[in-house]
DNA sequence: TTGTACGCGTTATCAA
DNA sequence: TTGATAACGCGTACAA
């Protein structure tokens, strides 16, 4: 492969001219400039980045940490994100923690060894600090969290309200005439799954209606999860007539559930959830279900991490940005106390 | 940030010790061994792997590219090739291409750039012979296709016999008890999409099944014009009673169709596709369609390339590795010809 | 077994 | 405007 010592040797020009024609910092003289770029065509060359890296310190590479880009909405965070960095020259190392800390501390060692210039995060549930967070900061390495937060850190992040969207997601429920309504949460080792769990409970208290504490249960947002105890939940003696599910994933793991046991969304099970994949949208049962900007999620977070990095402004206050949720209501939601005769025709109301 | 200057300093070595320590390349007595750890852990060193590939000429990058991240199935490629190429200590540096053959082009010079050790590629449509993959062979940089073959070059690949499996496809379409069986296919530049139309045609013709030109849409692989030409062939004076839709996102596009028009999968059009996502099969109706493996596309493709690096054997001649696809039979190739009485009771068969 | 010195391909500084 | 040269941080001969 071709070195700038040879594209100048072929032009017959020193290295720092060729490196001049190349980044543009210093004019040039017109007839060395067409001379430099003839050797470059014809050398086929293109300029090392790694020598470039290790001389100016940084790589403009930035690491990207979510759990599972196999979940769709972890997909169009990653897309979000390379279409901003893409977009001023940054590139994407992508890793999958599957939710564990462990991995996740791993992963953070290895993008300091490959000095990353910064990191978008999707922290893995976490009972402590995460010390390994608070060492990246530390090291000077621009860290913004993406629709979670660790627990008693400091740092940017892009997320959104979690209480008031559950909230009234659940409140939609109660209006479909529902009063016995479950919920089945993340970990709660996680900042999502909890405020989503706080918004259901806000609900369900202002309505002054009774939480059965078998109603409520806790699964880790992966779609076995909501298998399991949706049919725990769906075989109790007094069983709910709603279920808000905290994430899709769970959802779909409840379908299965209610197929098992041979009922039906939403004639037997009334379900709303969070997460709103287009992919899913066009089967049935349609869910209602919160929508989030999972796009929006990586493209400003990858914006709000690049400005602190060109910035250099590591170190100050924290910026935290808040995207809007919608919530979209659908089939899934329609109960027995309030069912309308047409299929398929459900708006689509936001906030 | 520490440097391998100051853990040789502060333990009280020379940085060669240091690097014996870190790399393993030659012994080092245990009690300086000891001295170098306890000053790596001291000062937090993170070795410079930037500093390393410039010396060692190689980075552990791999190259991934993909026409969309966001589509369940290359989701599923991406997560396979970053387990393997983790596993081998490889990073991953991905890219999405939207199936535009500038942006590929693009991507690859700057993954020239940036001297990744190898790329795994999955080709977007060409009409000619693309020279950007041929230059990128020819400099000596190992390129796995997945999926899909570029027309007309000779690399190491992992494909599936889609024109089996289509024809296979077809084939159920037809002992159900349909006649007339119209194709939406992907764009004609791609390889996989010549195949599954391929197989469709030889399936008809061995049953001696005319084919009604205006049963032939040509799409993109993309859900709208699924939905568009889903609309256009539903709206035919003459209409098929099944469809054989060559990806997933143009089946939803047709499911979407069906939906406007007051149709129902199976009971107006049945429908049978390519690739098939867990997170699909828990809704109505339930595709049937062939399955790919798409996460050994990703991990298989990723253990031939490093193999590839490792034993510096490009050049040599190509290796294809072909994958087994299975068949599964769901509810939405039930036609009126024969439906069982149960719901929701489809076995899996494969091939 | 340990230390020294060179080179990997750039960019930036400085003198010409 | 141009050319020579010193870093950047590491791995590895080679010498000790």
């Amino acid at each position: 492969m071709a070195t700038i010592k040879e594209v100048a040797r072929l032009a017959g020009v020193s290295v720092g001219t060729v490196s001049n024609v190349i980044t543009g910092t210093a004019s040039v003289a017109k007839r060395r400039k067409e001379r430099v770029l003839r050797a470059i065509q014809e050398l086929n060359y293109h300029p090392n980045y790694v020598a470039r890296s290790l001389k100016l310190q940084r790589t403009k590479m930035l690491g990207m940490i979510v759990s599972d880009i196999t979940n769709p909405f972890f997909s169009q965070v990653v897309r979000g994100a390379e279409e901003a960095a893409l977009k001023q020259g940054y590139l994407l190392l992508t890793f999958n923690t599957d939710d564990h800390e462990e991995r996740e501390r791993q992963v953070l060692s290895v993008l300091r060894s490959r000095r990353v210039d910064g990191i978008l995060l999707v922290v893995a549930p976490s009972k402590t600090k995460p010390t390994h967070i608070v060492e990246t900061l530390k090291a000077g390495i621009p860290v913004v969290c993406l629709d979670r937060l660790p627990p008693g850190i400091a740092v940017d992040s892009v997320t959104v309200d979690n209480v008031a969207a559950a909230r009234e997601c659940v409140r939609h429920l109660i209006a479909q005439g529902n009063q016995k309504i479950g919920i089945i949460t993340g970990s709660l080792a996680l900042a999502t799954a909890q405020q989503r769990l706080l918004g259901y409970e806000k609900a369900m208290h202002e309505a002054n209606l009774d939480v059965d504490k078998r109603w409520v249960r806790r699964g880790d947002f992966r779609s076995e999860s909501g298998y399991q105890l949706g049919r725990e939940i769906l075989q109790e003696e007094n069983r709910p007539t709603a279920l808000f599910v905290s994430n899709n994933l769970m959802a779909y793991g409840v379908l299965r559930a209610l197929d098992d046991l041979g009922l039906q969304c939403p004639r037997d099970l009334a379900i709303a959830t969070f997460d709103d994949p287009a992919i899913t949208q066009v089967f049935r049962p349609r869910l209602t279900a919160v929508f989030q900007p999972a796009y929006s999620f990586g493209y400003t977070g990858a914006e709000l991490l690049i400005q602190r990095i060109e910035s250099k402004t590591t170190g100050e206050s924290p910026i935290s940005i808040r995207l809007p949720t919608e919530l979209h209501i659908r089939e899934s939601s329609a109960t027995i106390f309030s069912r309308p005769e047409a299929r398929g025709e459900w708006e689509t109301s936001s906030t």
